[in-house]
DNA sequence: CGCATTTTTGATTCTTATCAAGACGAGTGG
DNA sequence: CCACTCGTCTTGATAAGAATCAAAAATGCG
């Protein structure tokens, strides 16, 4: 389970050519869309800060059942340290840029993440054992916005849903088939505007805020 | 951001009783079944590690659907640091001894517990997301079974099943009359044997294993 | 013992998955 | 430039799995 033979890594081979230098951490990777960005080498856990782009972390089933267990903008600390190593894997959602870091010497980087990411985990757990699939997509299409709209993509209200369909379906524990059903109501209900179909818009917030905390049930 | 006026732990009235000792922390709670347990105390979080019994933490839907998030039993570190206060609640399933400890003292314990909560959060998603009632019933059984198992309830095999049918359904993302169906399709099968509703037997425990991981289904 | 709650089981409904087919867009090669 | 292909997205028809509704049976408690 070793290094060597490993071509889908180039922090070895950088590392070969500035032995022992005492920063070998801070240097930047591109990872191309749907490539898997690894989690361990040799075993040992692996962690990067994303500068740029998406990437989510999911486990499988036997079967091709997929979970995506969480979806990252920039600025996340992702750490092998937090998953199950043999379960899950991480994957690039569009090309991104990331930076792998010296876990040792960025502890509190580290555990405040893995503090995030459970809080986080806690509220999707709700979503997926108790919300309807509106409620779903309108949670989703809230945390995307949040993570991805600062970044100017097409103006205000607007941003760039790096997920197609079917990840979206897997994040959410539902079909392709029914979020985009979903999308087309929503875009019907004018809760949310799209053309393309990855680049969407916000248009009543607070509808889908309702709709994303089940306040729109009977109760 | 201490004591005063919480007449709902009696960690307070212990403190008064002996002022300022150097181990405020080191005294055990008895709580009583289906009672709260305080993750924050004046809005500051609490630590506690569980002696005896099982507990479940939790959030709600604004209606009354509800979603457990863990169940833990005798050895978990549960921290209000980990959860998200405002929404997140602790309930013990059974009469309970737990004792508050310092989180300063105690920062690895905490890391060590929220680490392994995520990867467990992680799993339960793809339970959530991805898996069908029977696998996720089978799942649960097994991870009771390993938690409980070894207090000697009822010999080898068998364990206490501190939760009713509903709280696993609020675990599960299922209904009870599901667990219940599932259980008793169980019992018909002899993957598990029950006279009493709350104390199971492992009778096939590879079964049930190949039913958790999904490895029962066509591919 | 009687009462309340939980569990079990059955009948029916509903939401979402599955199956199927067309629309659309991006890329390719003639 | 256009025909062609491939993958994703959309929409519709149908099916399946679990929820809901309902009512016993079992259990626990005062």
């Amino acid at each position: 389970m070793l290094n060597s033979l490993s071509r889908d890594d180039d922090v070895s081979s950088l590392h070969a050519l500035k032995p022992c230098l005492d920063a070998p951490w801070t240097h930047q990777r591109s990872i191309s869309a749907r490539t898997g960005i690894p989690l361990a080498r040799s075993g040992a856990p692996l962690t990067f800060r994303l500068r740029q782009g998406c990437v989510a972390l999911f486990r499988e089933l036997s079967d091709n059942r997929r979970q995506i267990l969480d979806v990252f903008g920039p600025g996340w600390v992702v750490s092998g340290e937090c998953v199950d190593l043999g379960e899950c894997r991480a994957i690039a959602v569009c090309p991104v840029r990331i930076e792998f870091i010296d876990p040792f010497q960025n502890r509190k980087a580290i555990t405040d993440a893995t503090r995030r990411m459970l809080i986080r985990a806690q509220a999707h757990s709700l979503l997926l054992g108790r919300k309807t699939a509106t409620e779903r997509v309108a949670s989703a299409l809230l945390d995307l916005a949040d993570q991805f709209s600062r970044q100017g993509h097409g103006g205000r209200g607007s941003f760039l849903l790096y997920l197609s369909r079917s990840e979206l379906a897997d994040w959410l524990g539902l079909t392709h088939e029914t979020i985009s059903r979903c999308l087309s109501r929503f875009k019907r209900d004018r809760l949310i505007a799209f053309t393309q179909p990855e680049l969407i818009t916000i248009r009543d917030r607070q509808a889908l805020q309702a709709l994303a905390t089940g306040a729109m049930r009977a109760a």
